[in-house]
This record gives structure tokens, sequence and C-alpha cells, in this order.
DNA sequence: GCCGTTTTCGGCCCGACTGTTTTCAGTCG
């Protein structure tokens, strides 16, 4: 079994001990466990394993260690197929429904007998659940909503789409009167690729205003929580916004704490108990029973002057880390010992390749894409516009593709545009791993792109060997949208990351970080670990109109998730830096 | 189930909100 097969078995055992009202702590270890499990290479997981040294991780104990053995190298687990056995799947289920926990769960059936959703629905509908003794009329109308609108409740969204929401929501709790501070938190902020919800955070000392004003939003759909000091809303379409409003001094350790991610508070928190604090959403104060009350009563002064991030991380004897890098994957230790990268940031971007035009699928003309990129502020434009065999996204014939490699130069000659447009193509991967054309045309272009557009589900095997002949290919400058994912909607092929980054190297191809919000793939969590070893990164947006360009956004924020600085990003360099790396390729 | 310069047992984050109660349990983040 693969790590992250293993992982989800960690994690199922803890939703099935939830059900069965064990120990908090021992289902929270389960949890820690799958996710330590992630961070961890699957190639170094394997030799752990096999060197009996997975004991030596924090997080793995006796217990976890068997149990992760077991599943490594025979792929099952008794523990846990009989654990599975003895709890209907239906019960499990009942989790993803708001309002709904272990212990509700277990009265429902054990009172009621229900062991499905759709059971549980006609109980609601037939009142009985309303007689039960914790339950009433109110849980009962809400059960029925949340099952009503679980596909839409339980959706993640694009980071793209959140962020255009939350600006102006920003601004509007910006200028209400009461407000101090305020900040959108939480995966947002981290520049996760999808978020679950939205979580804003402000400093007022008057909180009724902020909480009216919010819940009084245009799209409001549902107010599903309203107190004092926090309130949630629903919007159209699903997605879910949380506010908390907190007193000034707060401010700070709240927008830490709700900033996340989980893994890295817990680092955090772990960090500052080691040196005689403790670390919340509320503060940062001498531990209970830590030192006399002198050495107490200075170390609150110290913290008591906290009012910036940069103040935080300082106390707890660290440099800041960027929010994009708090996902729990190193860089406390990083930030412990001055060695966080100096990240790349939008404006460090000169150009972009991989873009589309009229010649193929795209919607804007050749001349239209310039002038865009003009308008930014770029130096240089890539064209790569479809291959022939991309029959259906119009791809270019050899003699379309001569055609445009001509008025590429010629747009070139003319001076027109400010940017230099290099001429290049999105070549397709055939299914057996050759190019859509041959040497001789791949040579007349400034550069290739070569991506999978069709045999999709493939094995793993083949797909990998596919991509990495095309790697090879001397042609080839960079590997397109490495597993061609689109996000929420559709997984991505079978393919051995590692094996086609360690081709990539070898054979000094880029992989391109597809900016496309709903791609953004190469995932950055592959990033950090590839560039290290020398990888280098293009940040493509692969535009299809004028407005896809702005797209290279959603991309830095993947490529600052995945620790990359500007140099290891080569739309970073300046026209002459890039056409002298293409010329020292070839 | 994990962990240990306070340790091999007894902690492990905890406060807000809701709905049900009539002082609190369950859920959530």
């Amino acid at each position: 079994m693969t790590k992250h097969e293993i992982a989800g078995v960690l994690e199922e055992i803890a939703l099935l001990l939830e059900l069965n009202g064990e120990n908090p702590f021992k289902i929270r270890a389960y949890q820690t466990g799958a996710r330590t499990l992630e961070a961890i290479e699957e190639a170094e997981l394997a030799r752990l394993i096999r060197e009996g040294q997975l004991g030596g991780i924090k997080g793995f104990g006796e217990a976890l260690v068997q149990k992760i053995t077991e599943l490594h190298t025979t792929g099952r687990l008794e523990f846990f197929e009989k654990l599975k056995a003895s709890i209907e799947p239906g019960l499990v289920e009942m989790l993803q429904i708001p309002g709904l926990g272990a212990k509700k769960i277990r009265v429902l059936h054990d009172k009621l007998g229900l062991t499905s959703i759709a059971a549980l629905a006609a109980a609601c509908a037939d009142n009985q659940v309303a007689q039960l003794e914790g339950f009433g009329e109110k849980s009962q109308e809400k059960i029925l909503a949340g099952i009503k609108h679980r596909a839409a409740y339980s959706k993640r969204h694009l980071w793209w789409e959140a962020h255009g929401l939350v600006a102006p929501l920003l601004a509007g709790l910006r200028s209400l009167p009461a407000v101090e501070r305020a900040e959108a938190a939480g995966g947002l902020r981290r520049g996760m690729e999808t978020i679950g919800d939205l979580d804003f955070l402000v400093a007022a000392a008057d909180s009724a205003p902020v909480v009216a004003w919010f819940t009084a939003l245009p799209g409001v759909q549902e107010i599903t929580a309203q107190g004092e000091t926090k309130a949630s809303v629903r919007f159209a379409g699903g997605l879910q916004a949380d506010l908390r409003i907190v007193p000034a001094e707060q401010f700070v350790f709240a927008l830490h704490h709700f900033t996340g991610s989980k893994d890295h508070n817990v680092q955090m928190r772990q960090r500052a108990l080691s040196r005689g604090l403790s670390l919340s959403e509320w503060g940062l104060v001498p531990a209970e029973g830590e030192g006399t009350a002198k050495e107490k009563a200075e170390k609150r002064k110290q913290v008591s002057e906290i009012k910036t991030e940069v103040e935080l991380f300082a106390a707890l004897g660290l440099h800041f880390i960027p929010p994009e890098l708090r996902e729990g994957r190193g860089e406390i230790e990083a930030a412990e010992q001055s060695e966080l990268p100096a990240l790349v940031e939008l404006q460090d971007l000169r150009g972009a390749f991989h873009n589309h035009t009229t010649e193929s699928d795209g919607r804007n003309t050749l001349a239209e894409m310039t002038a865009a990129a003009e308008a930014l502020g770029w130096e240089y434009l890539g064209i790569a516009d479809h291959s022939k065999a991309s029959f259906q996204a119009s791809g270019l014939s050899e003699e379309r593709l001569r055609r445009q490699i001509a008025a590429i130069r010629e747009l070139n000659e003319s001076q027109q545009f400010r940017p230099h447009v290099f001429a290049g193509v999105e070549c397709d991967i055939l299914a057996d791993g050759r190019l859509d054309y041959d040497d001789a045309l791949l040579d007349e272009l400034d550069y290739v792109v070569a991506s999978v557009h069709s045999a999709m589900s493939q094995d793993e095997a083949t797909m990998t060997a596919r991509l990495i002949r095309a790697i090879e290919h001397p042609a080839v400058t960079m590997l397109g949208h490495l597993t061609g994912r689109l996000l929420l909607r559709r997984e991505g092929y079978q393919v051995d990351t590692g094996k086609v980054i360690d081709a990539a190297l070898a054979n000094r191809v880029i992989i391109e970080l597809n900016a496309n919000p709903w791609r953004l793939d190469m995932d950055w969590r592959h990033w950090h670990r590839a560039a290290e070893r020398g990888l280098l990164c293009a940040i493509n947006p692969d535009a299809h109109e004028t407005d896809g360009l702005r797209h290279v956004a959603a991309g830095v924020n993947s490529a600052r998730k995945g620790w990359l600085t500007r140099a290891q990003v080569l739309n970073t360099r300046g026209l002459a830096g890039v056409q002298q790396w293409l010329k020292e390729r070839k």
C-alpha cells in the first residue's frame, strides 16, 4: 500500500473509533499518525520500514508502527477489518451532517435503530428524532436541512474564486467605524488551492454592529451561528464564512491561530511550551506552573508587547514565516536556523510560457495576447498552441504551425509591441510517449511544452514511462500539467511523480507549474524537495484568453507554498536570461 | 495511542455557540 492509502486507513480507523466512543486522545493519535505519514516521502517510508526505524518518528509508537508496517507490506490490517465490520457504514456517513457528532449518532442508532442517512431522514420526517432525549424540534429541522444540502455544504471551493469574493468583504469590514483591523485567515491566507470556508477576523471594541453588518450581507442564504463574538453565514452556492471579533490586543494571536494550519499551530504551541510559554488564539502567556512569580512577571512583560506576527514569531526565537509555508512541513525548523527561502513574488515574473491563441482553442489573437502581456509590463510572452493530435482543440497542422512561427517572427521584427514573443507549441505526448511532430519542425521552435491530452486512463507504469519518454526527447523544454488534474472536478492521471521528477532532472527539463486555478499542477507539495534537487520551474498561465494571463497569480501562490525562490522559476529571468537559458539547452 | 530535562502514569487546547436543559452536553473549529 502507498503511504496515502495507509494514511486513509488510519483516518478511517479514527472515525470508527469515534463512533465507538473511544478515548478522544487515542482518536487524535490516529489522526496525527495519518498526517505525519503524508509528510514522509514514499521511498523514505519504505526505507524506514525496511530498517525498522519507523518508531523513531515522533507520533509513531508501538501500535502505529505495527499497523503501518502491516498495511505497507500486506495491504491489509486485521484490526481494521474487524473494526469496520462492527460498525454500520451509514453511521460513518452521518458524521458529514452538520450538528451530528459521534455521541448523537450513537443515540440515533441505539434508540431508533437508524443505520443510514435515508432512515435518519425518514425518522426526522416522522418526528421521532425530536422526541429523543438531547434532541428537539430544532435539532430535527437542522438534521433534515443538513441532509438536503449535504452535497453543497461539503463542497470545497477554488482559492481563485474565494479570493475574488473576499476583497470586497474585507473592504466592507474595514470601512465599519467600530473595526480597527480586519483580515481573512484560514486556508485562503495560506494560499491553499481549494478552501472549505472563509475565516474573517476583526479587531473591534464593539462587536454588535460588525455581526449585524456581516449577517445582513447580500447573498447570505442562512445564518448558521450568531453570537456576541462570532457569527457564521452560508452564501448561495454553499460557501460558508465565519466571522470572529476579538479585542485589539488579541488580534495578532487570533490571526496566527486561525491562519493555521493545524499542524503548524500544534508545532508552534509545542515550541512555546518548551520555552515555558503557552500559545493560543488568546495570547502568549507563561505556562501554568512554570517558573517563579518573578520570572512569570518578566515573561508576561516581554510578550505583552507583541502587536505583529513578526514579533510573535520573534518571541519564540523564529523569523517570520509567510502564511503560505505554515503547513507543518519543516518551516519552523527553517525559521529557527534562518533558512527560510525568499519566496518568489508576483512582481518577479517577467513573462510566461504556455499560452494559447485563436489559432487553436484560445479566444484572443496573437496580437491581442501580446498587447495584454505588454499591459502587464512583461518582457516576453510564450505562445504554445495545441498540436495536431488535439483535434478537439483545433491543434495546428505542420503547415499552420510553420505559418504561426513566421507570424511570430514578423511580429517581433515589427516592434509593434514591447514584449518579445517566443514561438513554442504545446505538443501532445502520444499514447506511446512519442511527440506529435517530427524533429525537424520541433527544432524550428524556440521551446516545446509537452503535455498529455489523450489516453488519460493508462495505468501508472504505462503513463509514467510515456511521460519519461517525452522528457527524454531532446526537443522537449518543459513538461505541461503533470497530472492533468482539474481541482474538484477530475482526478489527475495515474503517474509516479517521483520518477518523472528524476527524469526531468536528468534531462534538464523544466516541469511547469500550470497556474490555471483549476489545475495548479505540478502540485505544490512536490516542489520543495524537487527544486532543492535542482528542478527548474516555469509558472505558466495556460491562458486561453487575455484575462487568463492574470492566473499567474494563482501559480505564484502555489509556487510559494512549494518554497520556491525567484531563482528556481525560469520566468523571473529577464528576456536575455531566458534566451540564454534556451540557447544553452539546445 | 503517544509521550517524557516535571515522567513509565497521567496528561494530551479549550472556548464559543446551540439547543436542550434548568446548569450542561455536544459540536465545532
